[in-house]
DNA sequence: ATATCGAATTGATGACTGTCGATACCGTGA
DNA sequence: TCACGGTATCGACAGTCATCAATTCGATAT
């Protein structure tokens, strides 16, 4: 059930517009720094992570962190939530998974 | 197994070396004329499918195709075989696997 | 109010990429 | 040997993207 609400399994036939919809979830996750973001966050206790601890083991300017950091919220693989004046993230793991089922073409534990 | 040939999974503390090559394989896919390309040939029959029968459903020119072909067998995910003057293609569902499996920021099934 | 500090936005730049037309390459069959 | 046809390569162009410095926005505390 994963999936549906994602993008289609690509078992065959897939469709542009399903293509070009599974890519745009592919491509925001196709990024060294977006990896080590959901990699970092995914690792934090009680699996929340505030940003004013991300841009240092990045290596990247602050900026640059909060530009990744709001492609991957509309990418739907990261939650976000104002606390104060820090933001903190949580990575949606059942968006990450239907990515992943979706990545099937030829799927050995379905039918 | 499958994702040490491949790239690490994401659990943790991905380095920047790993995240790069994860990203590269994931880069490959994030493309809509692509996932159709292994979609196509992930659904032809004995999994092996000719060059020729790629650019009409795919609504793309032969260059293009042959582009995205190279694409696909750089990363690893089609593997290529020369038949006289044609080129068939098959998926290589293992490096599918492997990148899916990386793609586990918490695993379920894993400790 | 005002100073402070974390985060988002803006603007600019250099690099990469998807696409196609034209062309070159290379088996096959006559 | 030559013509044919499938495939790869080349050159060009337009669009996208990662990155950073500078700036703005917003919330907290004094």
């Amino acid at each position: 059930m994963s999936s549906v609400d994602c993008c289609p399994p690509l078992h065959d036939p897939l469709d542009e517009g399903d293509a070009v919809e599974l890519a745009g979830a592919l491509k925001a996750l196709a990024d060294p720094a977006r990896l080590r973001l959901l990699s970092i966050i995914g690792a934090a206790d009680a699996g929340w992570a505030c940003a004013c601890d991300l841009h240092e083991p990045l290596g990247r300017s602050q900026p640059t962190v909060s530009h990744h950091l709001t492609t991957l919220v509309k990418a739907g693989l990261l939650e976000r939530e104002q606390r104060g004046k820090w933001a903190w993230f949580r990575v949606r793991e059942e968006r990450l998974s239907a990515v992943r089922d979706a990545l099937s073409v030829v799927d050995p534990v379905r039918d």
